[in-house]
DNA sequence: GCCAATTAAATTGTGTACAATTTAATTTGG
DNA sequence: CCAAATTAAATTGTACACAATTTAATTGGC
C-alpha cells in the first residue's frame, strides 16, 4: 500500500476484519448462516431467553439490524422469537435445538479461518487485549446517558 | 461480554473497527464525507489519475463499492472521473482542488479520533504490525484453496 | 482480419449497519 | 390516578460490501 493508508491504524483494522469476514461468510454459507447470523448464534447461552437488546449489547448491534437477522435465522430454524410476558415490549429470544447442534460445529469453522493466517499464539493474544481494551474502556457507547 | 463472542479475535477486529468507524463518520459529516469517501481521498496522491481498479486494489473494495462512492466525491466536488484515452474501459480517477485541500484537513480527523482511545505508543505499533502481516500475506487470496 | 477470450466498470441483488422515526407498552410524577 | 416521559422493537432511509452478471473495449490466436 503505497500511500498514506500505510498509517492508518483504523484503515487497517477495517480492511483486516472485512478480510476475514470475507472468509467467514463462505465457510459459514453451508449452514446457511451469514457472518451476523453467526455472531447471533454464539452470543446465545443454550438455555437463555434475552431480549433484542441484550443481544444487541453483546454484540455492538442495535434492533434496526438485529431483527432482520433474527427473523431470518427463525425462519432457518435457529432460534425462536417470543414476546415476552412480563413485558410486552420485549422480545426473547433462544436457541433452537437444531441452533444448538449447529453452534456446535462452528467452532470447526472459526479454526479453518484462523489456520490461514500465520499469526502467532503471543501474536494473537496481544492483538485480544488491545482490541478489547479500546472496545470497553475507550470508546464512547452509543447512547448512552451523559453523566451528571 | 460473557459469552464465547470473548475468544473470537474476529469479533473483536468487526467490533472495534466499526466503532472506531462510527466516531469518524460523525467527525467527518462536516466535510460531507463518509468513512469509505474519506479512505478514497487518503488513497488517491495529489497529482496521479488511477483507474477505479488500481484504487480498489488499495482499499481491498471492488467497482461494486467504489462507482457510487466515487460519483458522489464526483458530485461533491472531492474528485473527477475521465474516461481513459487510451483504453476506453478504465475511468481515471483523480482530486481537485478542493479534494486536495479538504485531504489537508483530515489528519486532524484521525488525530481526535486516535485521542479518543488511551492505546499506547508501543501497542500501536504492534497492532499495525500484527494487521498489516494478516492483510498483506495471509489472507486476501480471492481464488485460495480451502487449507489443509 | 476476425472472433473468441479477457478485461474494466457498471449494474443487479442480497444482506448488513446505523441514525432517526414510529408504534406500542410500561413507568413515573404531580 | 393518569397524562407525560421513557423504553423496546420495528420500521424507514441512506450508505456501504460483495458476489454475480452485464456491457463495452481491448487483446490474442490462428
Amino acid at each position: 500500500m503505497p500511500n498514506h493508508l500505510d498509517n492508518q491504524l483504523c484503515f487497517l483494522l477495517y480492511a483486516t476484519s472485512k478480510e476475514i469476514i470475507r472468509q467467514y461468510t463462505m465457510l459459514l454459507k453451508p449452514y446457511d448462516l451469514t457472518y451476523t447470523g453467526y455472531i447471533a448464534i454464539l452470543a446465545l447461552e443454550d438455555d437463555e431467553q434475552i431480549t433484542v437488546k441484550e443481544l444487541g449489547q453483546r454484540l455492538f448491534l442495535d434492533s434496526g439490524t438485529l431483527t432482520p437477522v433474527l427473523k431470518k435465522l427463525e425462519v432457518t430454524g435457529y432460534v425462536r422469537r417470543e414476546r415476552s410476558k412480563e413485558d410486552e415490549r420485549q422480545m426473547k429470544i433462544y436457541l433452537t435445538k437444531a441452533g444448538i447442534e449447529v453452534r456446535q460445529k462452528l467452532p470447526e469453522v472459526s479454526r479453518q479461518v484462523m489456520n490461514k493466517t500465520n499469526i502467532s499464539e503471543q501474536q494473537y493474544m496481544q492483538l485480544k487485549i488491545v482490541l478489547q481494551d479500546i472496545l470497553q474502556t475507550d470508546l464512547p457507547i452509543k447512547d448512552e446517558k451523559p453523566g451528571k
